[in-house]
DNA sequence: CTTTTTATTTGCGCTAGCGCAAAGAAGGAT
DNA sequence: ATCCTTCTTTGCGCTAGCGCAAATAAAAAG
């Protein structure tokens, strides 16, 4: 695939770059494809370029010593990931890894150009500054989740959101699908697949989703959301 | 106390600013005082100043719908908070609740006019994003942290990041002394006050710290990195 | 010095959620 | 069609951690 400027502009850090500065990148950057299951980049690696997804989906985990992990954040097409390492100065590192969830092909811009462009445009650096502050936002909010709600209030929420990205209303009878595994779900809301499968279960029983393997179709969002606020 | 653009200086976000851009932000800025126990800003506030920290410590949580909250971080004099609203370009509110833990002044810099600075002053907004990602680094650090690790793991590694941002070396005999009830710790590490107080009386029985009523010293810092790397 | 408030400790019972193990189900490959 | 791999379900036992309640300790107020 070929990118063009115009393809650039759906990138959200990009969408008050002139075409001059995105044809600049484009010259500046390689494109580079990557089959299911493969990495970008892993954590600890250090941080020579970031990404923008041009075709795929790419999920960003962490995972301590033990090499337990949590699901950070799925990426979908036109978004950046791995642009930490742009901004700080000496030779950082990945703090996750960037895992794709199909074959995906995505343009890889170095960390020094980019730096080079934020330094010179503030128009770019404001929209990076935008995207971080709803990363920020959003992990805090993660954060607060995992230390104060149960478990079924979490996985609930995670449905929600992920219905919420994902966006494919096909809400005729089959409701809201979504492509994971239990286990997907598990590393995302910080439990285990077995309580999921659990939780998942009920809930089918009780005629708020429909599941199948590595699918959750969200029949009643409305249940999902009765239980996500603790009203059990 | 009256601040000089020389004081302004020591802020991380600012130490590339010119005497020039410092003298402009002290000039739209006021000062404002708050007595222990008071809010610079509610969660769910609109986001209209942003706060340099010049006395004093501030405690930045987050509260759940049913009250239950979570410390995000505790600022320290000449640090910044409050400054995710100067980005987000629709009326923003404040994410968080800045709490005071002792009488406090702090220089309120209207989010406007920050948002200009930084529109014309690449090497601020340079700075501010450096500072971002630190930040999301940290929420990510910290989320995988209470996803995977264990509560005595959670609380070692809070016992240890404290002592490591107070930086007092008083590392004669009483070891490093921190000051903040258990009721702190646990929400910092997302567990109850109880769990952290049977925890802190079994680390003293064992010799690793001493207890007081809002006050731990920590006497074997080794012993609680290994607790935290899960060595049990 | 006495009273009040606030923080801490600890016993006790309980349950949410973990995690092994083994069986089933759904695809994919040959 | 058959085998193999991967994902899912569920029984079962267990324990980490919760949270009430009541006692104690330390500081603050009077």
């Amino acid at each position: 695939m070929n990118i063009s400027s115009k393809d650039l502009k759906q990138v959200v850090v990009f969408q008050h770059a002139t075409d001059e500065d995105l044809n600049l990148i484009l010259k500046n950057s390689i494109t580079r494809s990557m089959e299911e299951g493969g990495f970008f980049f892993l954590q600890g690696d250090e941080a020579i370029h970031l990404y923008i997804l041009t075709s795929g989906q790419v999920k960003l985990m962490q995972s301590n010593p033990n090499g337990q992990q949590v699901n950070l954040r799925t990426i979908y097409p036109w978004q950046m990931f791995g642009a930490l390492g742009a901004v700080r100065t000496d030779g950082a590192a990945y703090p996750a890894s960037a895992q794709t969830l199909e074959d995906c092909t995505a343009l890889a811009i170095p960390s020094l150009f980019l730096r080079s462009m934020l330094e010179t445009r503030p128009y770019i650096a404001f929209d990076l500054m935008t995207l971080m502050t709803s990363y920020i936002q959003e992990m805090q909010a993660r954060y607060r989740e995992l230390a104060t709600e149960r478990v079924e209030q979490r996985v609930a929420n995670a449905l929600i959101r992920l219905a919420g990205q994902s966006g494919i209303k096909t809400e005729k009878e089959a409701g809201i699908e979504l492509s994971l595994s239990r286990q997907d779900v598990a590393e995302m809301t910080g439990t285990t697949l077995y309580t999921v499968s659990r939780l998942l279960s009920d809930w089918e029983r009780k005629g708020f989703i429909k599941t199948g393997r590595e699918r959750i179709a969200i029949i009643n969002p409305h249940e999902l959301v009765r239980i996500a606020d603790g009203q059990v």
